[in-house]
DNA sequence: TTGCTAAGTGAGTGATTACTAACTTAATGG
DNA sequence: CCATTAAGTTAGTAATCACTCACTTAGCAA
């Protein structure tokens, strides 16, 4: 008959469907009923669950936050160059919009911006604390002598974060045409070439 | 009593608003009665000026080609040199996304992506003429000695496009609460100084 | 084995929303 | 000044959707 699951599971279960049919209907159509068929239930069970749609979001958006957390903590932390760990870092991201489309559209999707104002401040803040590893990791670089000691690693920081995001419009435009990952290495390889100090550069 | 307008005009205030209230209010909570009350008709008006709202989508997406083609027609397309072209060139992508802060949340919200791909590929056309423009710019630069012989255009161009998408990610989850066009222009100075030929960068 | 807890169901509701049909009247061209 | 056109209105509908409530029963502990 009918499999019981305990709570936690379920709400598991529910929010990785949340997250994989935001992607394939998008953020708005994105209906309870859609999100009881795919985990095998019926629509009012979702709302055991969750007691409001905002709930729910609340948890993916959540959800979004572990994983990006899980990622980064599986970088070594003190191993190889300052730069590779960068590169490591980057990867994470790329990996992560690929394995999770939707992230891109929820981080803008309105049931962030307007309907949870402290979901998306703890983005944010998110978000902040992968700026300060970046621009820690390429003050590192820089005191190693990796980077152009007269770059403003926080500056720095900015162009790479924002790169995965950018390269991210083009990704989905194109319908996915192309892997977001390679693309991203590749670029971010260039983005790295021209912090590179002269010195450093022709050592190498 | 009303004051009735020819069609062309009415359609034209009918996007505009529909561009400020996706803002406002998120692509998908975009209704055709906020709409229409925020042009001053009746909801049902809007239907004689778009028989279904994926055609008002479709006008809103035509519009948004537009906007950005007007504004790099603005650019003098023969004067000074080639990466001052390019800087007001993103200068120009950096203010539109400020003057229609919807813009972002558009191309990944699902209106484009599952209910319109002929939309979703004129974007994708757009967006590689865009590319074409900046990576022409970035070679005769580099034919200019401006920039570094060795790096493809095409891949510097790939990084300088995704600069303002990849800072608007940013701007939005802080709530706007930096300048996009100061921010922007600051880190593409960052970033076309990685790609500068050395012997430039003395002789400036 | 049994009794309790809580996961899940069936049936329904009010609100919202895209869209329609029939009618009205402002604007325009002759 | 009048007739025609078309922009706009009023009233309504079917569908969808978040959410509720009373009820059932699977699973677990004693």
């Amino acid at each position: 008959m009918l499999i019981r699951k305990p709570a936690a599971t379920r709400k598991a279960e529910i929010v990785e469907a949340a997250l994989r049919l935001a992607d394939e209907l998008g953020p708005d159509r994105l209906t309870t009923e859609a999100i009881a068929g795919a985990v095998g239930l019926t629509q009012p069970a979702i709302f055991r669950h969750f007691p409001t749609k905002q709930d729910l979001w609340e948890a993916v958006g959540a959800r979004i936050g572990e994983l990006m957390e899980e990622r980064w903590a599986a970088v070594p932390a003190d191993e190889g160059r300052a730069t590779d760990r960068v590169r490591a870092l980057v990867a994470t991201q790329l990996g992560l919009i690929q394995a999770t489309p939707a992230i891109p559209a929820i981080l803008f999707s309105r049931e962030l911006h307007v309907e949870n104002q402290g979901l998306r401040r703890a983005f944010l803040e998110l978000m902040s604390r992968f700026h300060r590893l970046i621009a820690g990791l390429l003050a590192q670089a820089r005191d190693d002598g990796e980077l152009c000691p007269e770059l403003d690693p926080d500056d720095l920081a900015a162009l790479v974060i924002g790169l995965p995001p950018g390269l991210a419009v083009r990704w989905s435009l194109s319908d996915r045409g192309f892997d977001l990952g390679e693309e991203g290495r590749r670029l971010l390889e260039l983005q790295l070439r021209g912090f590179t100090s002269e010195a450093t550069r022709r050592s190498s």
